[in-house]
DNA sequence: ATGAAAGCGCTAACAC
DNA sequence: GTGTTAGCGCTTTCAT
C-alpha cells in the first residue's frame, strides 16, 4: 500500500485546474450559445420544444465545455434523484452478487444510477435505521435483496415512509421459496428413480437461503415417507466451512453402516464440491454411482456442471428494478415483496439411478451412457 | 417472477400518505421547535453553535417527524455530495467483490454512499464514457477497480476533469503485480525444495490479475532455469471454463511421458480446484504427493485450505476509499494509481517436497506429517 | 420556439 | 447561541 506517497498522474497544469473546481454550469452554455438555461435544459434532455439546429448548436456547445448537469440540483428541481438504493446482506455469495450486477444493469440501462448499502448483519441495531436513512433521503426507491435483510420492523418502517421499495427473496405468506427449492430438488431425484437420498443442509437457524428448514420441506419429507423413500437430513455448517463440513460429512455416511444413498442434495454448491471432492477420493463416478444436486448453482455450480436448483437472482433483481423504475415514473405504487421461485437446471451431476445398484456404491455404469469426466 | 400483481403489504392509509410525498422539510422541523432552520441544520449536523438543550428538542422533533435533510439540497448548497463513485469490472469475481465491500464499509462509516458502476468490458464506446460522466456529476470521487477497468484515453479524461480518483491494481512503471504474484507463489515452491513446477496460467490476452505474463514472469523463469528447476508453463482459458480446463490439463500432464512436477501454481483459485478434483481422482494426496498454489485466495481458496497469493483487495480497497476521503475533507489531490503488492498465504495444500518423490507420484508420507483430509 | 422568473431544501456568512 | 439572508444550479410554469 502506498497511498500516501501515490505516484500524483496528473501534471501541475491539470491540478491548478481542479482546484478551482472549473465545472461549467448551465448558465455557461446557455451563455456560449446564446439562448437562455430554460432552452438548453430542453435540448440536453430531449425535451420537445426546441428547435432542431438550436438543439444541435447547444448539444456541441456542451460537448465542448464538457457539461453534465449537476445531480444534486437537478434532483432538487424535480425532487427526484436519479438514483435507487440496493440493499444487500452479502456480496460474495454469488446469488447476492449476481443479483446486484442484475439490478445495476437495469438501472443504468434507464440512467440511474445504484447506490450500494451493504447490510451483513440483520440487527435492529439504531445504526442500521440510521444507515437506512441515510438512503431514504438519497435514492427514489430501495431494492431489497434477501428476505432476511431487513427486520420485520425495519420493513414496517420503510412502508410507513412511503418509500417505494421492493424485498426479492422474501417468502411470505404464501410460498417458501427454500422448501420449495428443496421440493423442486428432490423431486428431481424421485423421478429419476431414487428412493435413498441424503439431504445435506444448514444448520438450524443459519440465515436465508441455504436453510431450508421451513415446514413446507417438513410435508414434503413426510410426502416422500409414505412413499417409501428414505430420506436423510444431515446438518452442515455452512458458509466458510461449508467445503470442509460436508467433506466430512459424507466421509461418515459413506463410511458408516448400512445402505448408501444414491443420491445427494446439498442445499449449497458449496456442500456439493465438498461431496464432489470426497466422491472422488472414493472412487465414485458421477453421476453413474451418485448424483447430486446443488443449489443457488450460480457460478460455481455452472463451472462444475451441477444439475442445481437455481435462483436466477440476477434476473430476478432486474426485474424487481424494471419494477421499481415503472412505478416510480408511472407514479403507481408497487411496494411489495416478491417470493423467490426456483427453478431446476439439470446439468451433469445427475442421473437415473443405475439398476442393480450396490449398496457401497461402485457399480457398472449403465450401458449407452458415458462416463462423465468427474472425479 | 410476479411483480406485476405482487402482493401489495401496505394498508390503504400508508399508501395515501406516500402518494402526498408528505417528507418533512427543514423548515417544519424549525416551526415545530420554534427556532431557525439554520438551527435545526446545526443542531443535526452536530455543528458547535446550539445550546446542548436547543439540540436535544430539535433532534427529538426531528426524530418524531423522521426528518432526514435531503440529500440533493445539502449537495447543491455545499457543492458535495459525500458520495463516490465505485467503478468495477466485475462483481461475480471474488478479488472485486471483496474490494467492493471493503470500499463500502470504509465509505459508510463515514457517512458517505457509495455509487456502483459496472463496467464489465473495457472498451472505449461512447456509452462508457457517458456513464462516467454521468457519474462525474453524482460523485465527489471515483475508486476504480483493476488496472485494466479504464482505458487510457478514459484515465487522461478523468485525469483533466479534475475529478478526484484512485485505480487499485494497476500495475504501473514500477511493479507488475501479476509477474510479481507468480514469483511469489514459485519462490515459496522452491524453497520447499521444488525443482519441477507446472504453473496453469491464463490464456495470452486474459484480462486483468489472471494473466501473469508479464515480463516479470519471463524473468522470473528465466532466472529458475539457470538453477536447474524445470517450469512447466500450460496456458488454461480462464473463467467459466476454469475449472473444467484445469481438470483436463492436469490429466493431460498426469498421463503423459516423462517426469511429473511435484508442485503447480495456478493463476486462479478455480484452476486450483480442478487440479485438486483431478488429483483426488489420480488418488494424489494433497500435499503429500503434489503441492498446490492458487492465487486470488479469497472464498474458495480460503474453504479449500489453499496457499495461495492474496490480493486482500477489501483492504486494498478501504485504503484507498479511505484516501479519496482524506483528500476531499483536506482539500489536498491524490489523483493516483496504486500498484497490488501480493501477500503469501500459507494454508495446506503445500509442504516439503517428499525425499523419494516418485515421477508418478504415489509416495509414502513425510514421516511425522499427518496426511491431509484432502482428495 | 424561446425567455423570465420563481422556486426546490438546504447551507454558510454574517449580524445580532 | 440564534436568526436573517443570499445563494447553490437546475427545472418548470407562464409569457411572449
Amino acid at each position: 500500500m502506498d497511498e500516501g506517497q501515490g505516484v500524483a498522474l496528473i501534471p501541475p497544469a491539470a491540478r491548478q485546474a481542479r482546484a478551482h473546481h472549473p465545472r461549467p454550469s448551465i448558465e455557461d452554455v446557455a451563455a456560449a450559445a446564446g439562448v437562455s438555461t430554460a432552452t438548453v435544459s430542453r435540448a440536453i434532455r430531449g425535451l420537445p420544444r426546441v428547435a432542431q439546429p438550436t438543439r444541435m448548436r447547444i448539444l456541441e456547445i456542451a460537448q465542448a465545455l464538457g457539461y453534465a448537469a449537476s445531480a444534486s440540483a437537478a434532483g432538487l428541481a424535480t425532487g427526484r434523484t436519479r438514483s435507487v438504493g440496493v440493499v444487500t446482506p452479502s456480496l460474495r455469495q454469488p446469488a447476492y452478487s449476481a443479483a446486484v450486477e442484475g439490478a445495476e444493469r437495469a438501472l443504468r440501462g434507464r440512467d440511474y444510477s445504484l447506490v450500494l448499502l451493504h447490510l451483513p448483519h440483520r440487527s435492529a441495531s439504531p445504526q442500521l435505521s440510521t444507515d437506512l436513512n441515510m438512503l431514504r433521503r438519497r435514492v427514489d426507491a430501495l431494492l431489497v435483496l434477501g428476505a432476511d435483510t431487513l427486520g420485520k420492523d425495519q420493513i414496517k418502517q420503510l412502508q410507513r415512509s412511503g418509500m417505494q421499495h421492493i424485498v426479492i427473496g422474501l417468502h411470505g405468506e404464501h410460498v417458501d421459496g427454500e422448501a420449495e427449492a428443496a421440493t423442486t430438488a428432490i423431486r428431481h431425484l424421485v423421478q429419476l428413480g431414487h428412493t435413498d437420498l441424503a439431504f445435506f443442509l444448514g444448520e438450524p437457524g443459519a440465515p436465508s437461503w441455504a436453510n431450508p428448514q421451513a415446514r413446507g420441506l417438513e410435508h414434503c419429507t413426510s410426502a416422500l415417507k409414505t412413499e417409501g423413500i428414505k430420506l436423510k437430513e444431515i446438518r452442515i455448517e455452512i458458509g466458510a466451512g461449508a467445503i470442509r463440513n460436508s467433506r466430512r460429512a459424507f466421509s461418515r455416511l459413506w463410511a458408516g453402516p448400512g445402505s448408501k444413498p444414491t443420491a445427494i442434495v446439498c442445499a449449497s454448491d458449496e456442500m456439493a464440491l465438498g461431496v464432489l471432492l470426497e466422491a472422488a477420493r472414493e472412487g465414485l463416478s458421477i453421476p453413474e454411482d451418485l448424483s447430486i444436486v446443488g443449489m443457488d448453482g450460480q457460478d460455481l455450480g455452472e463451472s462444475l456442471e451441477l444439475t442445481a436448483v437455481i435462483q436466477n437472482s440476477a434476473l430476478r433483481a432486474a426485474r424487481g428494478a424494471q419494477s421499481l423504475l415503472a412505478a416510480l415514473e408511472g407514479e403507481r405504487s408497487v411496494t411489495y415483496s416478491a417470493a423467490w421461485s426456483p427453478e431446476l437446471m439439470i446439468r451433469q451431476s445427475t442421473a437415473r439411478r443405475a439398476r442393480n445398484h450396490s449398496a457401497a456404491g461402485m457399480v457398472e455404469t449403465e450401458p449407452g451412457r458415458q462416463p462423465r469426466d468427474y472425479g
